[in-house]
DNA sequence: TTGTTTGCAAACCTTTTGCACGTTA
DNA sequence: TAACGTGCAAAAGGTTTGCAAACAA
């Protein structure tokens, strides 16, 4: 038997999404750390990846190197995410279309979960203290040493419900 | 400013995952209330569906229909599947290895969720009131209809930590 | 009967791999 | 220099689609 109270204080719609400048620095930092090199094409999905603000697809993230200019190779991307996904320096995000999506891992700071608009494919992140409180006790409670999780949400954004703007 | 306090009270392994066996019937019934059809395809996937406690893919899906003796083609399983999560009578779960997985969508009594072991591959379904009531209170909270939710955690299970047996 | 569903095979698309060349430390 | 990283192109694997035959109502 299980009794709990948790306790919550915060805002709910309040979070900043914003960039985290330091992440960059601090994943390629973190890479040179453990031994690996930063040739042209992990360096520059870590500073790609360093400016969004929620998750991306290999794909999105070869177009938008490619149109700043750089000269990636998609399987280089792909190496990179997969190195990165397994150094913990990013998360992968499945939101049911079949196309893996990636984000910076933020600290306990800036994490957030998915909102999934099943009409228009539109994702929003959103952040809820109670829920992450929630996780946090889950986690502890399950034996199972936990490195990760993710919650998706799916419904139907404003704009597609009509009652919008 | 958001204040709230949320009591629980309950067990946290003692969930029971046996399969329920009236969801085929509902599901069948269901499909046919809304004008389709139930051929043997679509059929043999619901039934094989209603026996299964946690998510599986289409190929094994498609591979436990065949070795029973079933001869159905694996389009007609994904076709299906398509048709039921749309239908909100399956739920999809993404557990970060690209391959979709499939399980019946449980009223709210069977819900789990899943606990992913990234070493070995195990995937372990989980229940957790504290956690489940926070997820319905951000729910409600965000402005967004909600009709689906997924939560995913990754970790090692026993086995693989090597604590285990 | 008549529109729906099915199975097969081909097509599709995302992701992975082989390999020779370029780069980093 | 020597190991590591990269790009290209080809391969792989999961999922979808076209189509004619089979089927449910």
């Amino acid at each position: 038997m299980i009794i709990g109270i948790i306790i919550f204080v915060g805002h709910a719609h309040s979070h900043e999404y914003a960039v985290d400048p330091g992440w960059s620095a601090a994943a390629l930092a973190d890479v040179r750390a453990r031994g690996l090199r930063n040739g042209g094409a992990r360096r520059t999905v870590i500073e790609h990846l360093g400016g969004q603000s929620c998750c991306s697809s290999a794909q999105e993230i070869y177009d938008g190197i490619r149109s700043a200019g750089g000269r990636v190779g998609i399987a280089s991307v792909y190496r990179a995410l997969d190195q990165l996904v397994e150094l913990e320096l990013v998360q992968r995000v499945d939101i049911g279309d079949g196309i893996a999506r990636f984000e910076p891992s933020h600290g306990s700071g800036d994490h957030h979960h998915h909102l999934v608009c099943d009409d228009c494919g539109r994702v929003d992140p959103f952040f809820d203290p109670a829920l992450e409180q929630a996780l946090e006790g889950a986690a502890s409670r399950l034996d199972y040493g936990m490195r990760a999780h993710e919650i998706v949400l799916h419904g139907s954004c404003a704009d597609c419900r009509g009652g919008g703007a």
